[in-house]
DNA sequence: TCGAGATGGTTGCAAGTGTAACCATTGATT
DNA sequence: AATCAATGGTTACACTTGCAACCATCTCGA
């Protein structure tokens, strides 16, 4: 069926196809251990990495739906790994800060994660990962200029 | 908060928020005009691509669960888009193929495709999508070879 | 100061998903 | 031939997700 358009080829499902391949791979490392959902592990490193937030900057911070921050962040809340603080001139937002045990939480996850991330390196050889992460990043702007 | 670790060049997560964005870039294009989802749009590139498959070989191909592919399929079946064939030597198994109705519709939204990574490639200069292609080629070299 | 719209965040609901258990059939071992 | 494991595929169930509708609060202009 030679009509030009090959699929292996076809950007959005090799993006795809990869991003869900390394997602199972590494989520297999945290999910069993720290019985935590992928959002959950997003909200907790970005609040980890960044430090105080609140839920809006979160979803743009790492592209989630409001939705899925909003319950991440309950999951998080519930386990005690953050604490909600008001904000005095606006009462809508609310800023999200991870308490003691949440960056205990973040900091076990995050050398797992940069563990992962070596073994990664080591497999791909110097620099390649660098490089995809360049090409990514041209792509997100590239789709972020086309959205308007 | 120096730890080290950063979430901004977790290639994981890279992976995915730029999987997530292209997905959703594109599947605007079609989820409104063909009322199909992602596993049944992926299951007739496969199909129309490859020609007469089996619903392993296509679980295979693109990567997908096995459920996924039974319930793309049956969809696609409801719709008349494709027919399934029984295999003489094996019962277990069954050929799919598309109707002409099925085949019609793959030309569509295989142009529309086309048409998508062309923007792209145009937005991203020459050969960039083919080095991007190439990493992930490499990612997914590099799990398929962890995984064991 | 009043109301209309914008913004931060949550929730109800319907649809999509993975896991595990399942049925049917085949292949290998005896 | 009889049995048991392996394989192709479907289905029941629980969980996750996105959309839309929602509540509360804030902003801006008449």
């Amino acid at each position: 069926m030679a009509d030009g358009f090959d699929l292996e080829s076809f950007l959005p499902y090799r993006l795809n196809r990869a991003a869900e391949l390394i997602s199972l791979s590494f989520s297999r490392e945290y999910k069993q251990r720290f019985q935590m959902t992928r959002p959950e592990w997003r909200a907790l490193a970005a609040l980890g990495s960044v430090g105080r937030m609140t839920a809006t900057e979160i979803g743009t911070h790492s592209n989630m739906h409001k939705t899925k921050v909003s319950r991440a962040v309950a999951a998080l809340e519930e386990r005690r790994w953050l604490k909600r603080r008001e904000n005095e001139t606006d009462r809508r937002v609310e800023h999200l800060e991870l308490t003691a045990a949440g960056l205990k939480a973040y900091r076990e996850i995050s050398d797992l994660a940069q563990a992962y991330q070596a073994s990664l390196e080591q497999a791909l050889g110097a620099g390649a990962v660098e490089r995809i992460e360049a090409g990514l990043a041209d792509v997100e702007r590239a789709l972020m200029s086309k959205r308007r």
